[in-house]
DNA sequence: TACATTACTGACTCCAAAGTAAGTTACGCA
DNA sequence: TGCGTAACTTACTTTGGAGTCAGTAATGTA
């Protein structure tokens, strides 16, 4: 219980992986209580150190917010992207191949939070929601459209608009990569990410109609 | 050009109007930058009075906070929930039509942007949370559960589990809101709400699947 | 037209958090 | 073991916006 003769020094010289945890650190923050309402303190503090300290590797709290997004992401580019070109069988297990994949490699993630810090956040930072935009959102859409084109020249889905299913393929997914950091309290009786993905999934696939009054869709929304 | 004898005030005492014109102004701000980064000074210049008037109507910022997510959604409560009651004909029509109506009286409304802003602020207002969770959320998803129960019933929809189905279809509504007031810069190629919606709407009806090669789901996952 | 009332203004205080820099301590190296 | 470097701390200054209040002007009333 009593301390005895400490040797640990108070604090130690680790220049190397500061920056690494403060970016951490600041994710959390970031997250939970949004950019302006995040105080730098308390991210030094999260992180174990002081703020002067925080200042010798971010030059401000802009700077440190820009760098939380883009430090975070660029890792995870380009993985999924290669998967539809090997995969060989089924659109339909290719399509929930990938949205699980995606789940698990991203959605289930610390990573997550930044889609609802990126939402938020968006009218205040411009250029950054650009960048976001462009190698976060774009590259998932285009590779999900490929699918959906894979999956009808295959003649294995039926004629639907590539650009405009993508867009309501997205949405679930980073809806439910949010709903991870929001409502936190008030799920009553929370979904299982898993479940609701499964789920979602066959949605798209299979529909609601009943598969013996089924009739094929007007497609009056094919626009392009 | 130039001004004659003017015998206009300098201001009008406009009592009765002066709340709604703040919490209009309140509610762009508040969307747009997010509740911390909103400066009162710009709510009362945009509501053509100075600060010191928002203070006689809102005793802090906080306080008007919440009067701009309540008494903006308040009213909308209750008309859509009818209809699921009276409705006569095929449960697609009545979903699509609910998720169409739903569009026009809420989500191309300036009330959309709430659903932003709650995400984002959701952790730093736990009540005001509860209370848009339980008055909205909830709300809709319980009316669109006993839709898709009707179609099963009726034998319209095939047998699906009510509870996520109906988190699935509420997700990209509410996405649909959101992405109308972020990355509002970025849309390269901006979609129509209405498109997405039919296409959405299409897509949970029909499926992917081309109708000659669709066997009935696994459905794994059904695990009510 | 003078007066009373009160909606409204705007300059003020105050505080919290961003940002700074002088001082302190860990630690490599002679 | 002592010295020099630089990683880190701490106490400081600065800034910006929340909240206040004494004063001003619009409007109803006699």
């Amino acid at each position: 219980m009593s301390t005895p003769i400490e040797n640990k020094p108070r604090w130690e010289r680790r220049k190397e992986d500061r920056p690494q945890e403060l970016l951490a650190a600041a994710l959390d923050l970031f997250v939970d209580k949004g950019f302006a309402a995040t105080r730098l303190t308390d991210v030094a503090a999260r992180a174990g150190v002081s703020k002067g300290t925080l200042y010798l590797y971010f030059t401000n709290k802009e700077d440190l917010f820009k760098a939380v997004v883009r430090e975070n992401l660029l890792p995870v580019l380009g993985d999924a992207e290669a998967l539809p070109d090997t995969f060989e069988g089924h659109s339909a297990d290719l399509f929930r191949n990938i949205m699980l994949g995606w789940w698990q490699r991203i959605g289930d993630t610390k990573l997550s939070g930044i889609t609802k810090l990126m939402m938020a956040e968006s009218g205040n930072f411009p250029e950054l929601a650009q960048f976001y935009h462009q190698e976060i959102i774009l590259r998932g859409t285009t590779m999900l459209a490929r699918i959906l084109e894979r999956g009808m020249a295959r003649g294995e889905f039926r004629q639907i608009d590539p650009h405009l299913t993508t867009q309501a393929i997205i949405a679930p997914t980073l809806m439910l990569m949010m709903s991870q950091h929001a409502f936190s309290n008030c799920q009553t009786k929370p979904v299982s990410p898993l479940d609701y993905l499964n789920n979602f999934v066959d949605l798209c696939l299979y529909g609601m109609l009943r598969q013996d009054t089924v009739t094929e869709p007007t497609q009056t929304t094919l626009s392009c």
